[in-house]
Formats: C-alpha cells, sequence, structure tokens
DNA sequence: CGAACTGTTGAGAGGCTTCAAGCCTAGTGG
DNA sequence: CCACTAGGCTTGAAGCCTCTCAACAGTTCG
C-alpha cells in the first residue's frame, strides 16, 4: 500500500495552479518542475509516518489526504486535511525536524515531491517566495489557534456542528447539498476529539432535528443557519 | 492602564539578545534599531487587542506576556506567553489580518514596536531573516498542533500536570524548584482548558500526592518523575 | 477600612466515555 | 459473480469526570 502503481498524467501533475509558484521566474518554475517527481497514492497509502526524515516536502494536485499526530493510546488526531492546490510536509522540513504527524490518503491523490534542496534554493533567492510561505504558516497557525480555543471551550455537539461547516467550506456540496468528502464515524470522531458512538449519537440527534440527512457516509447540510446556531459561532 | 510611564533603560531595549537578528547586515541592525519604540508596560496593560490594527510587531526584552483568544461567554484561552528574546503580533502582521488575539502584560514589561515597513524591508532583502521567521512561526504551529491532541485526547488532570512541566521548560525554576511565573488559578485554568475549580481540586491533590507545594501563586515542583507520569507524557 | 477580586470547598447535575452486543457494508478472494 | 469476513456502524446501559452554582474565607489595593 506504500507506492503508487500508474503513473499519473501530465496534467495531474500540473504545478501551474499553485499559487505558492506564481511569483517565481520562468526559470525557478522550470528547475521546480524538473526537479519533482509526481506519484498516483492509492487510497490508505502513507505519504510518510510521524518520525520519519523528510527529504521535501508534497504539492497535492489531486485526491485528499489526511494529516494526524498520534496521541494518547494510539488514537489518532486529524490536524487539517489537504486537497488539489495545498502543500503538506513542510512544517517539519523548514524547521528540519522528524515529521511530527503522519499523512494518510483518504481519497485517491497525485503528490509532487519537491526536494529539500529546492525549497532551500527558493527561499534564498526569491523573497516573494519565502513570503508567501510565511503566509501559508501563519494562515495554518491561526487555524490552529482557533481550533484550540473551541476545543478547549466549546461541548462535543458544538464542535461537531462546527466541524461539518468547517468542511462545507473546504470541501464544498454538490448541488444536493452534500458533503463532498467521505469520511469514516471514527475519523470524523478523530477531528472533533471525541469518542465514535458521540459522533453517531449526536449525528443521528442532528438528523432528527432536521440539520442533516443521512446516507451512509454521505452527509447531506439540510439547514445550514441552524447548524452554524448549534455551533454557537 | 494602557500606556507607559517610565521610560526603558538603554538596557532594557537593547535587541543584540534576539536570535531572530543575528543574521543581519550592521546597518540592516541599525536601521531596525532606528525604527524601533521601546515603552515600558505595567502589570495588567494591555499590548493590542483582538480586532485591532496592527502596525508592527514586537519584540518583549523583559517581563512577561500571555496572548489569549476570547472564546465561548468572552472566556479566555490562552495560546501562550512571551518572554525575553520572544516576538508577538508577527503572525497577524504577516497574514495582514487584523489581531486575532489579545496580550496582556503578566509581569512588568519592555516591548520594542518595531514598523510594519521594518518587517517588510527585512523580508525583501535578507533570505536569512525570513528564513528566521519561517523558523519561528514552524515551531509555534507544531506546539499549537500538539497542543490540540492533548486537548482533545487527555483528562484534564493529565492536562493540568502536562502544563505545569511545560512552564517549568519556559520559565525555568528557582534553587527551590519553584515556578518563576505567578498565575492566578484562573489563568491556569484559562491555559488547560477547564473550570477554575477543576484546577484548584487537581493542585491540592497534586500537593496531598506530594507532587507539589503550593504557597498562594508560588508553585513548587517536588516530584518532576511522577508528574510525568501523570501528565502521560 | 471596605470593595473587588481571588481562592476554596461542597453538592448536584449532566455530558461524555466506556463497555458490550449485534447489525450492516464494503472490499477481498475464490 | 458471489460468499465471506473484517471493519464500520448503531444502540443501550452504567458510571465517572467535569462543570455549574453557591456560599464563604482570604487577599489586595485604592
Amino acid at each position: 500500500m506504500r507506492s503508487s502503481i500508474k503513473r499519473p498524467t501530465e496534467e495531474e501533475s500540473d504545478l501551474s495552479g499553485f499559487h505558492l509558484f506564481k511569483k517565481l521566474t520562468d526559470q525557478e518554475f522550470a528547475q521546480v518542475n524538473y526537479d519533482k517527481t509526481c506519484s498516483l497514492y492509492k487510497k490508505g497509502s502513507i505519504i510518510y509516518r510521524e518520525g520519519s526524515r523528510l527529504t521535501g516536502f508534497y504539492c497535492v494536485t489531486k485526491g485528499i489526504v489526511k494529516l494526524f499526530k498520534t496521541g494518547v493510546d494510539g488514537k489518532e488526531q486529524i490536524l487539517r486535511f489537504a486537497k488539489k492546490g495545498e502543500i503538506i510536509a513542510y512544517r517539519s522540513l523548514l524547521s528540519q525536524e522528524l515529521a511530527c504527524n503522519t499523512s494518510k490518503v483518504i481519497e485517491e491523490a497525485v503528490l509532487c515531491h519537491i526536494p529539500y534542496q529546492t525549497l532551500q534554493f527558493l527561499i534564498q533567492n526569491n523573497w516573494q517566495f519565502s513570503h508567501h510561505m510565511l503566509q501559508i504558516v501563519c494562515k495554518e497557525l491561526r487555524e490552529a489557534n482557533d481550533y484550540i480555543t473551541d476545543i478547549a471551550q466549546k461541548t462535543v455537539r458544538e464542535r461537531l456542528a462546527e466541524v461539518l461547516l468547517l468542511l462545507k467550506e473546504s470541501f464544498d456540496l454538490d448541488t444536493a447539498n452534500t458533503l463532498q468528502i467521505s469520511l469514516t464515524r471514527e475519523e470524523l470522531a478523530n477531528i472533533v476529539g471525541t469518542a465514535t458512538e458521540s459522533v453517531i449519537r449526536l449525528l443521528s440527534e442532528f438528523k432528527q432535528d432536521r440539520l442533516i440527512e443521512l446516507q451512509g457516509r454521505k452527509i447531506k447540510l439540510l439547514d445550514i443557519p441552524a447548524l452554524t446556531r448549534v455551533a454557537n459561532l
């Protein structure tokens, strides 16, 4: 389950949509493309594990990856998801530390590996790249701080409602208002920071209250204003 | 309580100890010193408030500042402390957002304000400065992610023990093993993410178990290995 | 010296977790 | 293609951890 089989297509390996690379010179961008290695990862693949040494960062060009830390008793805490256009593994790389979380594919994905050396080169030669990088980390830090406040002060019910709304922001809804990400109940619990059973019970309450509709892992948001109220936002 | 009265001394305004500025040229460092504005803040002063527009970041050259977000029902969630050698307000500044937390002095402090323009100048001209900045944000992000995992998975008891140990790391102990930071029970609760009464009860339990000793706000760590075990680290 | 804040303790309620048991689905291999 | 099996999902019951409310003591500071 660790490596890819098929090669990703040219289109799936395209980095030109990445905001991070927008201010590079043509030459610099060509260098990035020359240095990159893109692979296709099946659902369930591990990109890297907590504690491993990273040789570069990854650009997600397709699919969805979850990032989690392993906490008490091996219970995973999901920190965030990365989808097309986002990068992962850059934090530990910049700090020159071993990876402090694990990344796992939850929807068939294509990732392009950019070696550390290339990152180093860009930081040294293009201040606008560094600046973009700073903005990306800063955004993630703000979100982390917001989440600390929520998780420390809100009830599980409020947090679950909030997580559904956050997922809506990140992954949008289809025309039928269904969340475009498929998570197990356990994964939802590992975002919210609660037990799987609690998520199940609360989801059925939300369903009874006509806030959502459930069909297996598909979650349809019926009443977003009401969900927002439940989330105490 | 908002502004300073006395001027800080030359020594109290010295930025040469800051790792962040270590790689600046003499000229750049002179510029920073020229642009800075240092002030003395009394205990209880607010440096800036959530939602305010920031005009620069601050270097703490003396004292201790707490950074907190205001959550549900106005309850504050302490995110971190900043002491001598550390900087605050840089995150919102880099993101060009309004401040998303409040900073308040808990031990008489001297802070030097560095205007946004100077930050901008350094980022554009000295890649090593940007790199340092990146490392600072990355470190903070790792700590935030670690804390999310703890707060989501550990009991209040475990978190309180852990917070005591974290405070030990940040603020050291005197010769009698007393924590060199003075916090109210409510502030401790606002770090741990619990009710003040819970902190009080758990502290007396720790005291009964001979893990700590209490004299008002002075906390003496008697048995660090045992505390580590309680913290489940 | 009083007011306001901080700290302490008790009692009661309730949100959540844990354990347990059974059902269901989704993916695998024959 | 279908049977099978492992993992995911659901529900119930019991109990505990933690919060809230309340009352009061202690402390600090104007």
